[in-house]
DNA sequence: CACCTGACCATCG
DNA sequence: CCGATGGCCAGGT
């Protein structure tokens, strides 16, 4: 038994948590999991999550506004924003301004 | 043990 | 505005 959580289950609970309609870098999940410079192991977690798993891995962005993803996982992940109400700019940018979940609603 | 990779971010010119 | 550069840390080979 670990009294100290891993690194990976933080962020699987943050991601679980973050509400519907808004988004988060990469960076803030870091912050919010009190690890503000293992943004670089975020997008280690992120990417081993399974396309098909419950987690909405779809809200996680990059500091730009934008998707950091390509091919099938940017189509699925914009569809789904989409879904969710989210707009998008001209070049496939959100406004982070509106968007962005630093943990309080 | 050393090197490479990764869905990043901030800074500089 | 955009490209290049350095920094950051863990995991895989």
């Amino acid at each position: 038994m670990n009294n100290t959580p891993s690194f990976q289950d933080i962020i699987y609970s943050l991601i679980g948590a973050i509400p519907k309609g808004r988004v988060v870098t990469y960076g803030t999940l870091a912050k919010m999991a009190g690890y503000p410079s293992y943004v670089r192991q975020v997008c280690q977690v992120i990417r081993k999550v399974p396309t098909g798993s419950t987690l909405p891995c779809h809200r996680i962005i990059n500091g730009q506004g934008k998707l950091s993803v390509t091919g099938e996982h940017y189509i699925r992940h914009k569809k789904a924003l989409m879904g969710e109400g989210i707009i998008f700019g001209p070049n496939d940018k959100i406004k982070l301004k509106q968007y962005l979940w630093e943990g309080f609603d």
